[in-house]
DNA sequence: GCTCCTACGACCACTCTAGTCCTATAATCA
DNA sequence: TGATTATAGGACTAGAGTGGTCGTAGGAGC
């Protein structure tokens, strides 16, 4: 549940390269990336992140240049791009409950008490992914240092018995 | 993306019923509600609502008794009982992305960078359900009033047609 | 013209979700 | 005791969504 689609993971992890691209090389000349540089960097389908990138180009987050040499890059400055929009752009403007956004399928949704709990729920999680923008993903070592470095929570444990 | 079940949705409603009931009936002989009277309160399956209650009851958040007048109650106050236990009870105890709580069946976790913004991403929705607790659903107008009384939804109406 | 790249739709295997059905068991009352 | 009412839980299914592939069309530079 509330689990992040794998697409919009990559579509995260895209725009974050590129914004890293964007801010080493100054110059517009050398700011494209192939889909297929950002796939080899990081291991993911490169067909599919393709299309992903597509997706982020047609809603302007991305321009896309064609032909050789070509690829993509940010169409705004990475201090603009917000997660929030990369993932709504990515996984559709839908959230939380089927009854906030559209108007539903939900057909409970006269006798339900908790929509408007769950709307405000909505609006904070949307609130924290939208204050993330991508300089912030950038730049990891920047204030709210409270030492414990490494933060290494996942040990792996793949004890295969 | 994003998605709250729908199992998770009727669990909501579910405990938020019986803590309206917890606090209208302060003797403790008459809190049980079948499973059987929320689902029909709602217009929710009978059956799936009673595999949730049973969930919750197994996890400790209700309790359930059997037979005649028997049903489910909440095992503690509505005021220590939370969203997030509710959610994480009937959902499980996955969250955003696949690498975060457990060790994942992603193998880019060596090539991820994304996956620490995220941790703390994962970290804000939880804080933001964990601070709903289930008597903050059952009283609206206290407070950030801005009219629209009404609050009346739930009225229990188990006419026997 | 060739090659590299984007653009896009069709397609598929797999998993998850929402829901049903069935049987077993526990508690209450007559 | 037995009937009734309720929980407990497993098996199962249709449908939706996810993750991913393939093939083709078309634009851009050499
Ligand atoms: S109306 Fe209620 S039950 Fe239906 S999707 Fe919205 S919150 Fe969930
Ligand atoms: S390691 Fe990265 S790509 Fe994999 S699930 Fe975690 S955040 Fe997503």
């Amino acid at each position: 549940m509330l689990r992040l689609t794998k697409k919009a993971d990559y579509g995260l992890m895209a725009v974050k390269l590129l914004a890293e691209h964007w801010l080493r090389q100054p110059d517009e000349a050398n700011r494209a990336l192939s889909a297929k540089d950002i796939a080899d960097a990081y291991h993911i389908p490169p067909q599919l992140l393709a299309k992903i990138l597509q997706t982020l180009a047609r809603t302007g987050i991305l321009v896309s240049h064609a032909g050789i040499y070509g690829g993509y890059s940010l169409a705004r400055n990475p201090e603009s791009i917000t997660a929030f929009e990369i993932i709504r752009a990515i996984d559709g403007p839908l959230f939380i409950t089927s009854c906030i956004t559209v108007n539903g399928n939900c057909d409970l949704v006269g006798t339900c008490t908790i929509k408007e709990p769950l709307s405000k729920v909505n609006d904070s999680i949307r609130e924290v992914l939208t204050k993330i923008r991508m300089i912030d993903m950038c730049e990891p070592p920047v204030g709210t240092a409270h030492g414990h470095e490494k933060t290494e929570l996942v040990t792996l444990d793949t004890h295969s018995h």
